[in-house]
DNA sequence: GTTGTCTAAGTTTTT
DNA sequence: CTTAGACAAC
């Protein structure tokens, strides 16, 4: 049976595992997608109809490749594989009326979320400088994603805080359902809710998700948890994947108790361990499980592999994070002008900020590569802009929306306007949207505003009446009638070019989503937009070097990798420092990111770095402690024991190969042993400069090196086993 | 009501 | 060193 094909029997028990429970606990590298895939496609093998399995994945991507993977076994027609978001949007966009919604809800994203809580914030004037929005909204969103509703949240808040949270959290909530909105929380709770009060609707749930495969088990939270036992209560076949020690989403409520106790759970489950890894070198390996054998609270497990013990893995101490990030593009260079592709390179860090400086030293040494996340291109504000149009065209009740689209571009509204709006509008319990329409009746609001208004809301109405063709028609009458180009244009801000430009990749997204579906809609756009992240566009794409969080690199692999920041303050983060719990979850990242790598692995810290615009000195990570010395090499590069001639910043990347002779073991250096030789006067092209004519040899060992004057880009000093030399006849 | 300048504040990680 | 928010001048 070609779903049997090279598997371990361990493997194979978990494919063939039909009926009950079964939790399968996938270390590192161990394979676990194909075993999930084949195991589907074993079911469907088996008589069961694709209709009847539910698939969940961490994110869209996953879900798409997973889909595409079971698409090659046979069909998957009727089969759900998605995020737990976008199924609970799927259920809700049938149902949601049961709950005193309608269908066209919106759904809110971060910076939608944010704005509320700042407006509410203002209204209620509570100091923003003093109760940072940002925590509110955590408290309120780890409230929702325990089940507990504004009035129960209100009904234990014991002190000043958790009062003022509570009052946000009931006008926030009002707000929502008012503007007919859902945040992400909502979307998980409004489906219990649903499936709660409708016993109907949760049956046929149930009897259409006989088969449910739940991967990434150890991130979900309680709401996520909840959703999974209603639908799995009645069959029990209820199959979850995941890593204990992969668990790094704590912050945003994921529960490792989920995945601890799911034999408690389901006391007739089955549990297979996937223990051994085909993905990294015993060194990697090793170095991965030292690290993570820190953790108390863990399920026991030991990684092993048949891989070979691979080079030792290298940690650099540098200066500061300049020589860090320039280090790293040495090595990198060296590994390149060693064959090893530009794709087959990753880059990790902890914080967003940390990709500046990597950027720039890559950069200079003339290394592609594309950043993974970062500012999410939805989440832009010339995106959100526009998208703010199309959300009121689907449902006008969304006041986020209407917030933001009624002064940008700027048409002589301003905040006092607005908030005058907003009393008239919440005294009166209703929409702002209802309340422009009206304004004649707002006697606050006068003169050349009240005209102001009247003009916006005539161009909103011709916007909502315009016939839908295909989104991108939409779209483009909406830049066209709004004069946002050209807005953006007459602006004096130097990204507006940018912003140009994100505008008209935009638009060719809307010509994407037309394209790809035919029962396309407005809706349909939003709903795709709001629930997509950047890891979901991670593209093997041109060659170039892949950055990224750690956080994002989870479930990836690269040949090589580097992960920068290795400091206490860093990773752990100093955000951490304080709980255990908390430093357990730094490891698992730390752990997580080791576990990237198939070959090689460098990990980089620094004496210094600039923080808040000081320098501050910096301690090595604990983590760093923690790797088994026998699987590591420390390379010191500092200034007190290092000296370079580029000392300061000149690139003189020639020197590179004599440089990464340190970083490199000599064997990576000087793969062939017997070395070619050219002579003087020879017409040689080498792979980043081109064309040249040798001038002069150096030495004859495999440390030779030569000088050659290239057509362009004058004179370099190349080592001669490094540089990928051909002779030009 | 809009635009520009200054100050203070802050950096986790994201479905 | 950046960025968001406050405040003052147009």
């Amino acid at each position: 049976m070609k779903f049997l094909e090279d598997v371990t029997d361990k493997q194979r028990e978990a494919i063939t595992h039909i009926d009950g429970p079964l939790l399968i606990v996938a270390g590192a590298g161990s394979g676990k997608t194909r075993v999930i895939t084949r195991r589907i496609g074993y079911l469907m093998s088996e008589g069961i109809s694709p209709y009847n399995i539910l698939a969940i994945t961490f994110t869209n991507k996953a879900a798409n490749e997973m889909a595409e993977r079971v698409k090659k076994f046979s069909s998957h027609k009727g089969m759900w594989v998605s995020t737990f978001h976008k199924m609970c949007s799927r259920i809700l966009r049938k149902d949601i009326e049961l709950l005193g919604y309608s269908k066209d809800f919106t759904i809110y994203d971060t910076v939608d979320q944010l704005n509320r809580i700042k407006s509410i914030m203002a209204d209620l004037e509570i100091d923003t400088a003093h109760w940072k929005p940002r925590s509110i909204i955590s408290s309120i969103s780890n409230a929702k994603n325990k089940l507990i509703d504004h009035e129960r949240f209100a009904a234990t808040a014991s002190d000043i805080y958790h009062q003022m949270v509570a009052k946000i959290y009931k006008k926030y909530d009002t707000m929502l359902k008012s503007g007919n909105a859902l945040d992400f929380d909502d979307l998980l709770i409004k489906t219990v809710e649903l499936l709660k009060i409708r016993p109907d609707v949760l049956s046929s749930y149930q009897e259409r998700f006989k088969y449910i495969l739940i991967d990434e088990y150890q991130d979900t939270n309680f709401v996520q948890y909840a959703i999974s036992r209603l639908l799995a209560q009645k069959y029990k076949n209820i199959c979850v994947t995941g890593d204990p020690d992969q668990s790094i989403y704590g912050w945003r409520g994921a529960d490792l108790r989920n995945i601890m106790d799911f034999e408690k759970d389901y006391p007739d489950a089955r549990v297979v361990l996937l223990e051994q890894n085909y993905r990294s070198t015993k060194n990697i390996l090793l170095a991965a499980s030292s690290v993570i054998q820190k953790n108390k609270y863990r399920k026991q497990k030991e990684i092993w592999t048949e891989n070979e013990h691979g080079e030792k893995i290298k940690t650099i101490h540098c200066e500061n994070e300049h020589s860090e990030a320039e280090e790293i593009a040495k090595t990198i260079r060296a590994l390149r002008g060693n064959g090893i592709k530009y794709t087959e390179i990753a880059l990790f860090y902890r914080t967003n900020a940390q990709s500046r400086t990597l950027e720039i030293a890559l950069r200079n040494a003339g290394i592609p590569y594309v950043i993974v996340g970062g500012v999410e291109f939805y989440r832009r504000k010339e995106i959100k802009d526009i998208l703010a149009y199309i959300r009121l065209c689907v449902n006008p009740c969304d006041d986020s929306a209407l917030e933001r689209a009624i002064n940008t571009p700027a048409r002589g509204i301003g905040t006092t306007t607005v908030k005058k709006i907003k009393e008239w509008a919440e005294s009166r319990e209703s929409t702002l949207f209802n309340a422009i329409g009206i304004v004649d009746a707002i006697h606050e609001v006068t003169g050349k505003s009240a005209a102001a208004i009247k003009r916006f809301y005539e161009l909103i109405m011709v916007l909502r009446h315009m016939p839908e063709t295909s989104v991108e028609k939409t779209l483009k009458s909406i830049i066209d009638k709004t004069g946002y180009i050209h807005f953006l244009r007459k602006s004096e801000e130097k990204e507006s070019e940018d912003r140009i430009a994100n505008v008209e990749e935009l638009v060719n997204a809307a010509h994407e989503y037309d394209a790809n579906h035919t029962d396309g809609s407005l809706q349909g756009f939003l709903e795709e937009v709001a629930l997509i992240s950047d890891l979901d566009t991670v593209e093997d794409m041109a060659e170039a070097v892949t950055l990224m969080t750690l956080h994002t690199a989870k479930g990836l692999e690269f040949p090589v990798v580097f992960i920068s920041g290795m400091e206490e303050g860093l990773l752990p983060h100093s955000e951490s420092r304080i709980s255990e719990e908390e430093i357990e979850e730094e490891r698992r990242l730390c752990y997580v990111g080791i576990t990237r790598a198939m070959k090689r692995l460098f990990l980089t810290y620094t004496k210094r770095r600039m923080r808040y615009g000081q320098l501050i000195p910096c301690v090595a990570s604990r983590f760093l402690d923690e790797i088994h010395a026998d699987c590591m090499d420390r390379l010191d590069k500092t200034e007190n024991h290092f000296s370079y001639e580029y000392q300061g910043k000149s690139n003189s990347w020639e020197n590179d190969a004599v440089e990464a002779c340190d970083v490199l073991s000599e064997s990576d250096v000087f793969p062939s042993g017997n070395v070619r030789t050219f002579l003087n006067g020879e017409v040689v092209r080498h792979p980043v400069f081109g064309i040249g004519r040798v001038l002069e040899m150096q030495g004859s060992n495999e440390k030779a090196s030569v000088k050659v004057s290239f057509n362009v880009g004058g004179t370099k000093n190349l080592m001669l086993a490094y540089a990928k030399l051909e002779k030009v006849t």
